[in-house]
DNA sequence: AAGCGGATCGTCT
DNA sequence: GACGATCCGCTTG
């Protein structure tokens, strides 16, 4: 099979804000259509090229699947919001909510190619500009290079114009994408939920 | 190149 | 009281 080459827009600066709509749907056709986005906060800008799905009742590695909590409940609320939380006493880590109001579900991002704002990521993580593989490539690692903490950004609307955080389509055509089983996970770890964008170098590794 | 363990704490049993 | 949707540095080969 034919790898089709990526139509890259001269510009990222007109990319539209991606509609609720969008979200309003599974995680696994959410996750799929989210890769090539971008994730946008001020100066900082990173392609979506890594991501995983996370269903609700029927998925038992699945933040929702025990039910609602104080911590899980933007899962279960309207599309669109981002579902921060912390892991491994270290690190954070982002997810987009979708499906309908009322039922959990969400997308975790895993990694992102950096746009714009690369000196800024670097700051933020720690690391010279020139580690540019390590910047955003890892769910822990784009949320250190982004700023995003479960205080700021738990609940945020990504959908919003107003919105400090948010995701933006312009007008980038997905390769070909790579399903495989998702990582970290002990539970249902064969499920293939985990989708790349092909030959990516920003894909986390193993 | 690959494998192992330490760091560190909110959340649920 | 145990365990993560992780990362990094140090060890060994």
């Amino acid at each position: 099979m034919p790898l089709s080459k990526p139509r890259v827009p001269k510009s990222t600066r007109k990319a539209v804000l991606v509609p609720r709509k969008f979200y309003l749907d599974a995680p696994d056709q959410v996750a799929q259509k989210l890769l090539g986005k971008l994730l946008v906060r001020g100066e900082m800008t990173a392609r979506i090229v890594e991501v995983e799905a996370y269903f609700g009742e029927a998925d038992p590695a699945s933040h929702s699947f025990a039910g609602k909590t104080a911590r899980n409940a933007v899962l279960f609320g309207p599309p669109g919001h981002a579902y921060v939380y912390f892991i491994y006493g270290m690190y954070f880590c982002l997810n987009v909510s979708c499906e309908p109001d009322g039922l959990p579900g969400g997308v975790l991002f895993r990694a992102l190619e950096p746009v714009y704002g690369l000196e800024a990521m670097a700051k933020a993580r720690g690391v010279p500009v020139s580690k540019v593989a390590a910047l955003t490539s890892g769910p822990g690692r784009l949320c250190q290079a982004f700023g995003v903490t479960r205080e700021r950004d738990n609940g945020a609307d990504f959908t919003s114009p107003k919105s400090d955080l948010q995701i933006r389509d312009d007008g980038f055509v997905a390769g070909q994408i790579l399903v495989t089983p998702r990582i970290g996970i002990t539970k249902d770890a064969d499920r293939p939920a985990r989708f790349v964008l092909a030959g990516n170098p920003f894909v986390s590794k193993r």
